[in-house]
DNA sequence: TCTTATTTGATAATGAGATATCATTTTTGT
DNA sequence: ACAAAAATGATATCTCATTATCAAATAAGA
């Protein structure tokens, strides 16, 4: 009941090839290099399943539209440049942040976010 | 030109005396307490308002609408409870977490957003 | 108290992202 | 190559948060 199409394995392709998490839209567009036609629909339906089969994760950030990225990296956090508007991934981490919660909370989980200027993007 | 009605006063009051980042409806509900009748559409005008003169921030989580919380509060972090979705501060900060950025990146500010059960929520 | 400009509240309109629809196209097993 | 089931693409529709509209209510100065 799933089957192999063009476009399902160049939004794979996409995903696996980004250094970087990618939002629909931008799966699209490069998808489309790949696919000519390639719909906006059929990304949200790949994605979708992708994402059922945990293929791929979302990356949920402040005041953005998910973007998605391929699943089973490890640990990591994200840099989002506040020029271009792209996420980065970010390989680094303080660990153990879940003791700054305060006393009577039980924190499992952090996120770390950080905003800046990437490479891509001149400073003036 | 800026008038003080009950309804702006009720409003600003409600976010002062909240030890955390209110969304909209958070608010209209607890504004409704001292100002019943009040509506949903004052509330995003006023809490506009406040914005705008910077009595008030914006604290946007990762999938969330925002919250807002009376501005001034020095540097801090917050707490997503996974279970009621109550967001609260967090003190603590490690601090100097800039240095995280890839070779290339500049980044000038960070978030944190730390995961788990607030002490309302019972564990099972 | 009167006047008038501002604010309010109910609700319609908007906007943007995501989902549903459906005729057509494409896989894939036979 | 054929047939049947599934996927696609164009686009209509939905969802919800937010904004706009406008008649009625209300601050606040004269």
């Amino acid at each position: 009941m799933q089957r192999n199409t063009r476009q399902r394995e160049a939004i794979r392709q996409v995903l696996r090839e980004s250094g970087r998490p990618l939002s629909t839209q931008e799966v699209l567009e490069a998808a489309q290099q790949k696919v000519p036609g390639l719909g906006i629909a059929t990304v949200y339906r790949t994605l979708g399943s992708l994402l059922e089969d945990k293929q791929i994760t979302a990356v949920e950030l402040p005041g953005e539209i998910p973007r998605y990225e391929v699943a089973g990296k490890h640990h990591h956090h994200h840099f989002h440049c506040t020029i271009c508007g792209k996420v980065f991934e970010i390989e680094n981490c303080p660990g153990d942040l879940e003791r700054l919660a305060p006393p009577g909370f039980k924190a499992e989980r952090h996120e770390i976010v950080l905003y800046g200027r990437c490479p891509d993007c001149p400073s003036a």
